[in-house]
DNA sequence: CTCGTGCATGGGT
DNA sequence: GACCCATGCACGA
């Protein structure tokens, strides 16, 4: 989001007139959306609360609060968001508001547009003060920017908005706001002191800590940190938690830190009684959808919630069942089951008319929307598809949009693919691309499950619910979870150290790994070779021109890498330089590369498959780290470490990977760090080929073995890190696809992983893991992501260490075997093997420790 | 018989 | 054990 009165060079305060540094400071957010560039004593005064007391003194507009009689210059942008409007009239601070108000109802139907008659009824049960802080919150706010970037948001509409804001908000360095912001140790502490307020449940606390300044949010681009450190609970504890970091904008910051809190704590506090929406039904609107819905006009968009179409929904019937919370949140209330009619634009502007109606049901309601076929159908939409409603101000109109399952997970791992939203098929915008976008946020570390939840997770989805409608829900929570396979010079391969940190060493298994104290850079994979004269090569594609550079094997790089990153090869550091490699030697670089498809993609650059496996790939560097994360047991410390490894470990798999960050070292440097990775490189490396060599003795022989394969000779094979070596039979090699749930004893394996590295094992949490718990399940999911990944990978001339090729014939002892040099991050999941790839399944079935 | 409606059921949380 | 909600299903048109 850029600032306000950038072209101006005095300060916004029009009762200051001094000149601007040559750094502005933001003040307070425009109706733009834009920040007030100050002077930087202005910028202090502001900061400081006092900008209104200062400047606007004789000005109108000034109201006390009602509870501390504090003065608050109600007239006056600048101080819009500190207060509140309360129901008697009046108003209160928000510093009162907050002492009074922490866990709220989110009346967010407007009080001020039609249905005002019956909210009463639903607010019965809420405190004057709840609503009278909520109340406040409408009016104001909507007023004050047609941008979403509203001072007073209440709770869901907050989480609803955070995404987008994130999405938009100041460009360029997103993805770990924490680290960006929150620079000093104090504020670190700070930080942590907030996440545990809200781990605890004490969020009152932490809320009022952070609003303390009561000086509407002023402090929120230093308090960003306090924001941001809000997410690793809920991502710990809901997997399904909103991919993005909460970079919330200027002024929404003091308002708002309580209530993500409350958002972020709902898992862990009562949710009940909370008026909380249930995470999957938070709207992870992308700007895009936002603009689709919006148009040209000014409205303000509210995204509400979202929704995937279950069977039912989606089906003939033509009755949508709305999530309770959302429906009583949300929409008008009824008392009577006829309920009432409600008119819905759709994003091209139509108007639909549903019956809200609900049911009885249990001592409870069950909310319908019936009617919805012709909707649904003219937006083609199916099960496992996902509506979207948001609320468009001042109107207060409903409008559903929609996600298509295809796009719904792209949408959320939002980089460039072909999307259709709201039925405009169009490529991700910059935004999305730009490493603003929630894709980027999640490589700070904290990455929800959608994120990659793959084609086949919604796949699978449908398919469950219309081939086993009375088996397992529809949760995106537990199914778009992805299943990370990659062999372990892989996810070498994509680790980078922390610049700033030199890496004990620790032998595992026999094999070094560098340990960090803090978070290796995820990096770019590329394929390593021998130039002709010898030389130890890597070769990089560009991610924009897809082109493969050369590079000396040593260099290091970012995760996304470009010809213009191409500084040792100045002739071939602009796209336009034509690509040193033939098809011909991508294909030697990759001896199972499917030429066909390398050339197709070097064709057609935007193809699809391609940009999502760029997607993918990404996708997967983050998960390669991040993966399990997610599933992690709430007991377990924060983001993204390895779930089967404690607090603290600074293992590869722990270690965050806030990829592109830190200072870019040269090729030439020599700093401690460098000397080690180039070390570790060139270890990696020989390491690499030996494995090349055997793996390729080990297929011959294991061809010849393929006939009879016996378990022993299954267990012998150090190739064969994942397979079942308990359990294995000849059945499992030949169908690799008939894993089912009535062989609990395949899950076990004696030795997960002999010669590789198994990341999951963390013996003391080796028995509480179950085959279907959340990490296998993830695990699964992941699948799709990493399929991607490799795909694209051997597609395009491959990585020698991409070992899986998808699109190579299963079953063949190459394959099999390849795929079985995998580390696989996660339990595995019978119930998710169904819709595996065959060539899938051998790793996996292997890749359970023994759960007893 | 099909279809729509209203409620019941039961798996999942 | 309460609640949510996807789906089943009885019943009537």
């Amino acid at each position: 989001m850029s600032s306000a009165s950038s072209s101006s060079k005095v300060c916004y305060n029009l009762d200051c007139k001094e000149l601007k540094s040559e750094r502005p400071r933001k003040g307070w957010r425009l109706r733009t959306g834009e920040y007030a560039e100050l002077c930087d004593r202005c910028a202090s005064i502001y900061e400081e609360g006092r900008f209104c007391e200062t400047f606007h003194v004789t000005a109108n507009g000034w109201r006390c609060c009602e509870t501390c009689g504090k003065q608050v210059h109600c007239g006056c942008i600048v101080s819009s968001h500190v207060f509140t409007l309360l129901d008697p009239g009046g108003i209160e601070c928000m510093k009162c508001a907050r002492k009074n108000v922490l866990w709220t109802s989110n009346p967010a139907w407007p009080t001020s547009l039609c249905f005002n008659s019956l909210l009463p009824e639903r607010l019965k049960d809420l405190s004057v003060k709840s609503w009278s802080h909520l109340a406040g919150s409408g009016p104001v706010p909507w007023r004050q920017a047609p941008s979403l970037f509203n001072s007073s948001i209440p709770p869901q509409e907050l989480q609803s908005r955070v995404p987008y804001e994130v999405d938009i908000s100041s460009g360029t360095n997103k993805l770990n706001g924490s680290e960006r912001l929150s620079s000093s140790p104090l504020e670190k502490k700070k930080t942590d002191d907030f996440s545990e307020s809200l781990m605890n449940g004490s969020l009152k606390l932490g809320a009022r800590e952070i609003l303390e300044n009561g000086n509407a949010g002023i402090k929120c681009e230093e308090s960003h940190s306090s924001c941001l450190s809000q997410q690793p609970p809920s991502i710990k504890e809901d997997p399904s938690t909103p991919k993005f970091s909460l970079t919330v904008p200027h002024a929404s910051s003091n308002e708002t830190n309580g209530q993500i809190g409350v958002r972020n704590g709902r898992p862990r506090v009562d949710a009940r009684g909370r008026n909380h929406l249930l995470s999957r039904y938070w709207p992870r609107f992308t700007h895009q959808e936002l603009q689709q819905i919006s148009g040209d006009s000014n409205s303000v968009i509210t995204p509400l919630f979202e929704k995937m179409l279950s069977a039912s929904d989606a089906g003939r019937i033509g009755r949508l069942v709305l999530p309770k919370k959302c429906a009583e949140a949300y929409f008008p209330s009824i008392s009577q089951p006829e309920g009432l009619p409600l008119k819905v634009q759709d994003a091209k502007g139509k108007e639909w008319i549903f019956q809200f109606r609900f049911w009885p049901n249990n001592n409870s309601r069950m909310y319908v929307l019936e009617g919805v076929t012709p909707c649904i159908q003219a937006m083609q939409l199916q099960a496992g598809d996902i509506v979207t409603f948001s609320r468009l101000e001042p109107e207060g109109k409903l409008v559903m949009g929609f996600r298509k399952a295809s796009t719904a997970q792209s949408s959320d791992q939002d980089n460039e693919t072909v999307k259709t939203v709201n039925g405009v098929s169009t490529h991700g915008d910059a935004e999305l691309a730009d490493p603003s976008s929630w894709y980027k946020v999640d490589k700070s570390g904290y990455i929800a499950k959608e994120v990659i939840g793959g084609k086949s997770s919604i796949t699978r989805k449908r398919k469950s619910s219309t081939l086993r409608p009375k088996s397992k829900r529809l949760r995106i929570e537990n199914e778009d979870l992805i299943e990370l396979k990659l062999t372990w010079e892989e996810a070498q391969g994509l680790l980078r150290p922390s610049p700033n940190h030199a890496p004990s060493i620790v032998v595992i298994e026999g094999f070094e790994f560098e340990e960090y104290e803090d978070a290796p850079i995820l990096g770019k994979p590329s394929i390593f070779a021998t130039s002709n004269v010898g030389e130890k090569i890597q070769w990089v594609q560009c991610e924009d021109c897809f082109k493969w550079r050369k590079l000396p094997a040593n260099a290091l790089l970012p995760s996304r890498w470009t010809c213009t990153d191409n500084s040792w090869d100045p002739e071939r550091s602009l796209c336009s330089a034509a690509q040193e490699l033939t098809a011909e030697q991508l294909e030697d670089l990759l001896p199972h590369c499917n030429l066909a498809a390398t050339k197709k993609l070097k064709a057609t650059k935007q193809d699809l498959d391609n940009v999502e496996a760029l997607e993918g790939l990404d996708t997967l560097a983050n998960l390669a780290i991040l993966g399990e994360g997610e599933s992690l047991p709430a007991s377990s410390q924060a983001t993204t470490k390895h779930p089967r490894h404690r607090p603290g470990c600074s293992c590869i798999v722990c270690i965050q990977p806030p990829s592109g960050k830190g200072p870019k070292h040269k090729q030439t440097c020599t700093c401690n760090v460098c000397l080690t990775v180039k070390r570790r490189f060139r270890t990696l490396m020989l390491r690499r080929e030996k494995k090349q060599s055997e793996k390729e003795a080990e297929t011959t022989r294991k061809k010849q073995q393929q006939q009879l394969p016996s378990p022993e000779k299954l267990q012998d094979d150090d190739s064969l890190p994942c397979s079942n070596t308990g359990n294995n039979s000849p059945k499992h090699i030949r169908e690799v696809n008939d894993v089912s749930d009535d062989e609990p004893n395949r899950m076990k394996s004696s030795s997960p992983f002999k010669g590789q590295i198994d990341l999951n094992i963390q013996p003391e949490r080796e028995e509480e893991l179950s085959p279907g718990s959340d990490s296998g399940s993830m695990m699964k999911s992941l699948q799709d992501a990493t399929d991607r990944y490799r795909q694209k990978l051997s597609s395009s001339g491959g990585s020698g260490n991409s070992s899986g090729n998808q699109s190579q014939p299963s079953g063949d002892g190459p394959g099999g075997e390849k795929l079985n040099n995998l580390v696989t991050l996660g339990n595995h999941h019978s119930d998710a093997e169904e819709d595996l790839p065959a060539t899938l399944s051998l790793k996996s079935s292997g890749s359970t420790p023994a759960t007893g």
